[in-house]
DNA sequence: GTGGTCTAGACCACG
DNA sequence: GTGGTCTAGACCACA
């Protein structure tokens, strides 16, 4: 479920951590759901398990998860809000660097701007639909 | 011009790389265009020069820029595109993960989709006017 | 086991990663072998750790080698051979200029010729001793 | 007649004067022949005056080259043979980064060892035959 | 203990 | 003044 790449230069505690707020923000996983054990997170991903637990307990001290002993690690039942950036400019700072890489990546696939432009606006005008 | 984001765990060099790559796909930067000197970009993003000497280095052997020695490095005229798959279909197949993950990552933020559509909308605007 | 000249100025990566690449040419590193860790070979040679650590980066981008985080580099299983020509003559053809250039370079070193064809002889040796 | 590869890490002036001894060792430059004027060098090479000019005056003070004011450059009469080093040991030293290169280039064209080790004693064979 | 990243700063090759 | 190489040494991520 969680995907790493191991020729992302990106860490792997960062990338799985990151991996776990995408799938929270995207609904994949919700208030209480229960995670894999950190064991069993590190069997799937091919990782050592020290990495894992680095990343649960970050994420534990960041308020996403929370630990119950002996039981598992959940996701917590208020998530807290992500705290985006207050100021438009800090959002922009914030988002810049994904849109880099998606430009940087779809490039290496050979697929040009105008083409990323289209579909972003393909999913806009849906999204602006589901609203109305 | 280039920015980069020293909170982001991604190391430096690869969110310079991403940054070049990603202006370039964007028409931020054209074929034949020269790149900022090594030792100025190091002061503005303010990065040790070996760090942006390791980035041109990594690009010239992607094919994506060249450098003539004690003159300076440029972007490439034909900006290899290895392997873009040919029908829009396929292509939009490959576009669709890269985007999920870029709103993902973003919702994760706290950033809403509006605001990545103006964000990429801005970016067209520039790339159409610098085309003429 | 390597060696390096300091007094070539061919720079001293260059003059690593072309002795690793001939260590497997020449049968001394096989696939899976380990290469040593980057620090004992910079102590073996005495060079920078940095300077081995580019030589082992740039081969595993090349495709050469493969570095598992936190384990060690490794030559790679199938150490690629991209364009081999395909008759034996054509091979040949393209071997004959290199042959010409070593034989140019030790005769303007003063070398003969019967010492370079002892010194292939042994490796040859090696060579044959060690596929058994 | 001179070629230089500008994909080599070795410097300019370095290729251009192993070149140069190159030719005089295989007898394509001999006692008294006039060498191109730094310019046209220049020119041919694509390469700044300077560099080539550098390598006139090192080779000049090696004893390899003279200089005739207003007239030219010219291979020594007598041309100093080569230092050969006194040692089997220095001889190595110096034989086996040639060697290496020829590995390295061979391997990355698909030519294998063995091949490599046939072609060297077809080419002794001939030699020995050319003595007898 | 392994490789990877980054810095500061020196020196070289080239134009 | 341009990029390239090298060093010394710090700190990080991973197993």
């Amino acid at each position: 479920m969680l995907a790493i790449n191991r020729s992302d230069p990106t860490p792997l505690y960062a990338q799985i951590e990151r991996a776990i707020r995408a799938a929270i923000a995207g609904g994949r996983l919700r208030s209480g759901d229960r995670l894999p054990t950190v064991r069993q997170l590190a069997v799937d991903l091919r990782v050592n398990a020290n990495t894992v637990a680095k990343v649960y307990a970050g994420l534990e001290r960041a308020g996403v998860l929370t630990t119950r002993r002996g039981i598992g690690t959940f996701v917590r039942d208020i998530p807290t809000q992500p705290t985006a950036p207050a100021t438009r400019r800090d959002r922009e700072r914030e988002l810049r660097p994904l849109v880099d890489r998606l430009l940087a990546d779809a490039s290496a696939l050979g697929i040009s701007f105008p083409e990323i432009a289209a579909y972003v606006k393909a999913i806009e005008g849906r999204h602006a639909k589901e609203k109305s």
